[in-house]
DNA sequence: TTTGCACTACGAAAGTTATCGTACATGTTC
DNA sequence: GAACATGTACGATAACTTTCGTAGTGCAAA
């Protein structure tokens, strides 16, 4: 009833999104220190791109005090969920095993350990669309 | 000693990239009809996607025919192991083991095929940087 | 009560991507 | 060789992203 056809948040959406799934509904001014803790983020930037994140319905914002608070609108697995399947068609043509054996590091698995990583593939394959 | 810093190709440069590596060098006309098959792209739209795209290195071509033809520029694993480290960094905050899970399915592993995941993972982040 | 700080709103600019029209060159066919 | 098909080159444009400056508002402290 409240699904939206998902489109993919930006790197930088994402990195916002990140910081409101660890901590919590949280202030401009936080948001815009924590990603400075990683690279350099002017303040206003942090607040348009906030600001026009709350347009698209990426996070909800309480004005009731001066500053307001922002909250992802979304939740994290389910943003995993679909970036995953994206990621997955876009970048391994679909193939999920060879997503999961490249996320292994190229290991070279054992018999047995492809027969279960296999299973649990089948599943996935014929559980969901 | 031929390794440029890597920028992801974009989702349009990567759906090029697919058929390059799936049919191997090829023309343009055969690119953008491969295209077609999944969505509507004009000629002159691929093709400006694929000068680009040679000029950024991300393809070779071969300009001997009147009909050029291009191959990708870089192999088709190693472009998936740059994009798959920078998925599980802003998407599962590098947390691969979170990303295999959800790979396979939010399925409730055994704790056999549980250790055994861990194991890989663990052989994954000592592995390599 | 004036000065200064922290905050929001907003416009604008620069960079990137994706798209396509048009011009032009080269072959091909009747 | 005229007409047509097929190809490249290239400029322009629209949409989107990211960035930030500036203006204005309200609170707080001296």
């Amino acid at each position: 009833m409240n699904s939206q056809p998902f489109s993919k948040p930006t790197d930088a959406e994402l990195e916002i999104l990140q910081v409101l799934w660890q901590y919590g509904a949280s202030s401009v001014r936080l948001v815009n220190e924590k990603l400075n803790e990683k690279r350099e983020v002017g303040y206003t930037t942090t607040l348009k791109m906030m600001q026009v994140m709350h347009e698209k319905n990426l996070l909800m914002r309480d004005t009731e005090s001066r500053s307001h608070i922002y909250a992802a609108a979304i939740r994290e697995e389910d943003t995993q969920k679909q970036m995953l399947r994206q990621f997955v068609n876009a970048t391994f043509r679909g193939d999920a095993m060879r997503l999961v054996m490249q996320a292994l590091g190229n290991h070279e698995a054992t018999d047995k350990e492809l027969e279960q990583i296999k299973a649990l593939i089948k599943l996935l394959e014929n559980g969901e669309g």
